[in-house]
DNA sequence: AAAAGTCAAGAGCAGTGCTCTCTAAAAATG
DNA sequence: CATTTTTAGAGAGCACTGCTCTTGACTTTT
């Protein structure tokens, strides 16, 4: 048992071991790494990585897991520590934590955010980490609604077909709030990670240049259609 | 020299059938499309292809260059079909046609607002075609501001440290548009490629069903956020 | 101590981008 | 018209890729 026990955990190091090569590889090569120079970084033969991970894709996709992990672990602990009663204060905290995760680790950004990779269906245990920092948002939408800080509706009307794919999405995140609040929260969504992308992938390239205070300036944008003011 | 236009017609048709075949191997092998699969297509053998390209890399490049161009021209039309003082049908119609083209042309949008192609660096011959869509936008935003429709302030206020790089900007774009509009504008911009890469990276899957109203709701409050009303 | 399970290595297959050399045809030149 | 020059394509080859299968060594369990 305690033998087992062992065995076990060697394994997970190893598996911990491959991750990391693996995501170092990303930087240089994206999402087509190489599983015979992640193996020949670790001192083994490429067909040693199959003991552990049946194919090229199940490495990607743990790799995607850790990715949507660890971004939504970052907004999340940085919203944390913003005075609840602040929710301008935790839509930016989270918002900035996002950026700060996603110019750190632009590679693995990419790989979750950006083009999906070709041949590769993301299987479902990549669903419930790619909703966190979803989930984060609508908490904080639900906390201002509670508190009467937040208008249900607000801005452009939500047109009725959406009406009962919202209530559904509603019931199944954050019982509570209203659909035309999530409707604009999804706005705020779209406009923070559509930011991030634009600035990683370059297309702010030759325009701006002070990309933080743009950034800053954009989420705050968003705040205020959501009905977020200072 | 009609015999050498000949030779010059020819290669320039080989050069396309190339780009053709390339596009089609985009579908199924995203950016790593192989160069040898699309040659085999052609009948011919792979080192042929370099008479018409030094490296995947240049074929690659033409290709986002006629996405580029592709967006660019769809946008474009699309607006010009709309009467010049419906500003907020003008904007309307550049989304629809930006989506519409993206939901046709999956691959080759994914080429040029997703992930940059690990090791490419974008060429100078790209930036251009790049910034049709966002030329576009800003044209409407100068006719509505010159026609006094539209307010230089509103919302949230541009940060100081991004007024000169904004001014650059409207310099070289649009010479008369008050930086803060153009702000807005570029809000409204983010929230177009960015609903659109969402739609089509994934990140809607079991959330929105209705992706055509859903994108309608969002496209009309980033008219909003730049002051197009009715 | 024997049986079962696990790991890694090595060879091999079909594929890749790219370079180099060679042939055949076409165009330009005398 | 004949000859030189330019050009397109073919083919072989290099170093690489993901992946499969077989073989040998080691560890855990019975």
């Amino acid at each position: 048992m305690t033998a087992a026990s062992i065995r076990a955990r060697v394994r997970a190091e190893m598996t911990e071991e491959i991750k990391a090569a693996a995501r170092r590889h990303l930087a240089t090569d994206g999402a087509n790494l190489s599983l015979r120079a992640v193996a020949r970084e670790l001192g083994m033969v490429s067909s040693a990585i199959y003991r552990y991970f049946a194919s090229r894709d199940e490495l990607l996709t743990a790799l995607i897991v850790d990715a949507y992990d660890a971004v939504g672990a970052a907004a999340e602990r940085a919203e944390a520590g913003v005075d609840r009663a602040d929710l301008l204060g935790r839509w930016l905290a989270a918002c900035r934590a996002v950026r700060e995760w996603a110019l750190a680790n632009p590679h693995e950004y990419a790989l979750i955010y950006g083009s999906p990779v070709p041949g590769y269906a993301a299987p479902p245990d990549t669903v419930p980490p790619a909703s966190r920092v979803g989930l984060l948002i609508t908490a904080i939408l639900a906390d201002g609604f509670a508190a009467g800080k937040l208008a249900a509706e607000q801005g452009q009307p939500v047109p009725q077909p959406l009406r009962p794919e919202l209530a559904a999405l509603v019931g199944q995140l954050v019982p509570g709030v209203p659909e035309p609040l999530l409707a604009r929260g999804m706005t705020a969504w779209i406009q923070l990670f559509g930011a991030v992308s634009f600035e990683l992938f370059g297309q702010l390239n030759n325009m701006i240049e002070d990309r933080g205070t743009f950034f800053e300036y954009q989420m705050r944008t968003a705040a205020r259609v959501v009905g977020l003011e200072g």
